[in-house]
DNA sequence: GGTATTTGACCACGT
DNA sequence: CACGTGGTCAAATAC
């Protein structure tokens, strides 16, 4: 971990351990920088992001095209094939395993419930996201990358039906259900965004909020109530169970280093307070015990207790 | 024309 | 009571 960009790892480190006044300059800068860095790497035709913000807020331009950025991240990452995805796993096991558990270790909190293996392929894919883009793996990824956009990935999956596998890397998420984003917000105490998402099945309350750090890398993830339908199961060719299953391979590999969290299937407001509750007292012991892998009840547990913890503070924009 | 995403605004809640 | 933040809505936009 020393040897990959000690750049970046100073980077987040200093993110959490320092001050906020103090690194807040530093971290505006370190935004602008990393702006220009990706607009210019991706120079990409940068469509509907850019559009979108150029219509709605200048303002949140910035924090808006990371977002997409890595949110696209993510979707590349799902749309590789199986041979990509090992090669990540590959690529970002080795390179990443220690640092990553480094790095995410800083998040604290991170309980996955026993939900279903589906929604580890969304930490999976997250976490994939999460490293590549925060590390010098940024670096690694192809200029080429279809890295340019949400947008962008959606439609060339659209347009593309060599894929076949639309839905899936569309809005599933990776774990099978169909996602729909309702809103992103920024947030100050875990320097990011959070993006909302709610199932898209009418019927269904599931919800996800995804946090991003300021290099649009995912966080954490936090679920909140859980599905009442089984995931539409798009399996429809070898190929896309091959994506599937390369998922898997990689959650097995990274998810330890994503936090995903399972809030109580109960309506948000208790959820909130009940995650508000726990999280002090449970994180530290348990997560801490297992906090490498799976864990028989929870399901997947990456975090440690951290006394750092900006989030354990009062208020820190957790509790709700 | 339908669906998904983006984003500013709004409301509720906690400090 | 004011302020900050979290979560959601809805219009605009893109595909």
């Amino acid at each position: 971990m020393e040897d990959r960009g000690s750049d970046t790892s100073d980077a987040l480190q200093t993110d959490d351990e320092t001050t906020e006044e103090s690194e807040s300059e530093s971290e505006e800068e370190r935004l602008r920088d990393l702006q220009e860095f990706r607009v210019a790497r991706l120079g990409e035709p940068r469509g509907p992001p850019l559009a979108a913000a150029a219509g709605g807020g200048g303002g949140r331009l910035e924090a808006t095209s990371l977002c997409a950025g890595g949110s696209h991240v993510i979707s590349a990452s799902r749309e590789e094939p199986e041979e990509r995805a090992n090669q990540l796993n590959g690529e970002l096991g080795s390179d990443i395993t220690g640092e990553a558990a480094e790095t995410y270790s800083r998040n604290p909190r991170t309980v996955c419930p026993s939900i279903s293996s589906g929604l580890l392929l969304v930490s999976v894919s997250q976490s994939i996201s999460s490293v590549a883009s925060s590390t010098p793996l940024d670096r690694k990824l192809p200029p080429t990358t279809k890295v340019t956009d949400s947008c962008t990935v959606r439609s060339k999956v659209r347009n593309s039906s060599d894929c076949g596998t639309t839905s899936a890397v569309k809005a599933s998420g990776g774990d099978g259900y169909n996602w729909r984003k309702y809103g992103q917000k920024q947030v100050k105490s875990p320097k990011g965004s959070r993006s909302y998402f709610r199932c898209t099945n009418s019927d269904c309350s599931a919800k996800k909020i995804e946090c991003s750090d300021l290099l649009s890398q995912t966080t954490e993830t936090v679920y909140r109530s859980s599905h009442n339908h089984d995931p539409p199961q798009k399996v429809r060719d070898g190929r896309q169970r091959s994506r599937v299953k390369s998922s898997r391979i990689i959650v097995e590999s990274e998810v330890a280093k994503h936090p995903v969290r399972m809030l109580p299937e109960s309506d948000p407001s208790v959820a909130s307070r009940e995650q508000k509750n726990e999280l002090p007292s449970s994180v530290p012991g348990r997560e801490i015990q297992e906090a490498n892998g799976f864990d028989a009840n929870y399901g997947i547990v990456a975090k440690q207790g951290n006394d750092n913890d900006p989030e354990l503070k009062p208020r820190q924009g957790e509790e709700k």
